[in-house]
DNA sequence: GTGAAAGCGCTAACAG
DNA sequence: CTGTTAGCGCTTTCAC
């Protein structure tokens, strides 16, 4: 591990010289031919500053906090820290991964992450939901990741559901569809309502009246199979928007039973959340993709910009379905995000 | 922050004295009434040593490095670092999660790890494979998740291949069933082999014959479903050993063209690396699931107890089926592990 | 412009 | 047994 001392030593010079010029900050205060050959010193035996020394005095670390409660039965999370890891690093940051399903050891876990110096948190959900944030977190900056905070005072990012659902009917109807199934979830979480929104919104738009009897919103098992081979029956339908893998899976299943074939007699978009469609058997365009990694890779970056700009002012509440601003992620994807964040008001 | 410096002046010692007794080192070196009252401040005043601090002096940080190659694009990373993360956090460890799937950035990642002085590397790998350990993490202690170090001096735990190709097909066995497919991968990749050897070894010790007309091994989409197809009309199967939930998908499709149900007039084993049978149609005892929480969890403890016993003699290469020492994984799973642990040689 | 000195919170060597 | 001293690597006054 190489020092600061050590440059020094070399070029004869103090170690807070040194400082200065490897931070940058020698404008006019350290001679020029000196700042030279600190810096040559500084890359010749391949400088690199320890930053827990450096934390010691400053009090930030460039590490986050990543915490996913109840999270360790999905397969999502992973996307979501991936998108978070590359931005931070891309950034300069480090992510401390930290999971709370149990409830009782979360209070703990945050005291350890608060001790190991984290500048901020960031809090992501399992599946898109109200958020509360846990109180201790907020003495920092926090960013919700797949949920949206309660109060709307933390920035928070989640899929766009309702342009999900309005996106994927209306490929349905451009396909030529006539007659197109909504198989939903019988729970009431927030996906399956705005998804169904964009879904009426989508067939209002283009003058098909929504037909009752084309809706199924299902659990799981025998059950859901028996409900959505009975609303086919009831309603004849010819295509099928369909809340996840789950619910596609009932469809295609219906579909062998009748000899029949997707893409080809029935149309189906569904949301993928598995990715086991993306390997198997849908054509691409028939799914939809959840943006987990996008979402933890603006998670970060505005997370980040608070950290850095201490951009922590009293905020209204704004939403938008715009294509996510400066994000830039790395991987293609079919993004729907929506965005809530503070606006300073000024 | 509460600081050493504050108990300190409360109970008028010296700061040595009380780093003395909150590490507990205090044993005939501190008088056990000073000792009692600096405890009593300690945590009256809710004291938290700063673990930043402390390693400045000593050099380790109790945060352990999860480097994941390539498992960006694959919904199993999160199971890994969960377990990790659990082992870690009930063991006073931190994870430090860190992807590459950049080749280039690997470098420049690792070295900032080492910067923030990991006391180890968790290699995950995203499917079971032989390993190649960057040079650069064999610096420190490494362990390595999801596949197996190639030179055997790195340990490793993966699904027990075999063990599961094994049990899959005896269970099919049991439950009465004449002819047994398998359904497998056309890449030749470790869990292909090995669970084809189980598959067969289960065959034979219940004194069945082989037959290759019962044996497919398939890549994706329409080609993979043909190809099951024409498997099942030569080999006219009663009973599937399916590689992943992608080759399941296939046998599912084709009864469902046939009006057959699975677990009704066939029978079907196979892992669900996705998830999504299990949430689905699938009964519980149909699908196998990998042991990724479980891998994370052995390599954490393996790499903290490599970590803090300096556990680094040069080494046999054993391997075993037993299920997992110690380990106390809190979620019940079907676990099948295969653990290359070096032996020091006594 | 530059260096000496102090200090972040903690541990470790050594006096007493 | 306990306190003093020194120092981990870095930043930050504050004299010179």
């Amino acid at each position: 591990m190489t020092t600061m001392k050590e440059i020094a030593q070399a070029t004869g010079v103090s170690v807070s010289t040194v400082s200065l010029v490897v931070n940058g900050r020698d404008q006019g205060r350290v001679k020029p031919d000196i700042a030279k050959r600190v810096r040559a010193e500084a890359k010749k035996i391949g400088y690199r500053p320890n930053p827990l020394a450096r934390s010691l005095r400053t009090s930030h670390t460039r590490i986050i906090g990543f915490v996913s409660e109840e999270v360790a039965t999905t397969p999502y999370a992973g996307g979501i820290i991936m998108g978070a890891q590359d931005a931070a690093a891309r950034l300069g940051y480090m992510l401390i991964t930290v999971s709370t399903d149990g409830v009782a050891e979360e209070e703990r876990e945050f005291a350890a992450l608060k001790r190991y110096g984290v500048d901020g948190f960031l809090y992501a959900k399992m599946y898109n939901q109200l958020a509360d944030v846990p109180p201790v977190l907020r003495q920092l900056p926090v960013v919700v990741a797949n949920g949206i905070e309660r109060t709307g005072m933390v920035p928070s990012i989640a899929p766009d559901e309702y342009g999900i659902g309005y996106n994927a009917t209306k490929r349905l109807i451009n396909a030529g569809c006539q007659r197109i199934a909504y198989i939903g979830d019988q729970d009431p979480i927030l996906a399956q309502g705005l998804r169904f929104k964009g879904y009426q919104s989508a067939l209002g738009d283009a003058g098909i009246t929504a037909d009752p009897k084309l809706v199924a919103n299902v659990g799981f098992n025998q059950e859901a199979m028996d409900a959505v081979e009975a609303m086919i029956e009831a309603g004849n339908p010819d295509g099928f928007f369909c809340f996840n893998d789950s619910r596609s899976w009932y469809v295609y299943q219906a579909a062998a039973r009748r000899g029949l074939t997707i893409g080809r007699d029935w149309s189906l978009v569904g949301v993928d959340n598995h990715r086991v469609f993306a390997e198997t058997l849908a054509p691409r365009l028939t799914t939809i993709e959840l943006p987990h990694y996008e979402m933890g890779y603006w998670a970060a970056c505005k997370l980040v910009s608070m950290i850095e700009h201490k951009d922590e002012s009293p905020a209204l509440h704004t939403q938008t379905r715009a294509p996510l601003p400066s994000l830039q992620a790395p991987r293609p994807a079919l993004i729907h995000c929506q965005l809530i964040e503070k606006d300073s008001v000024r």
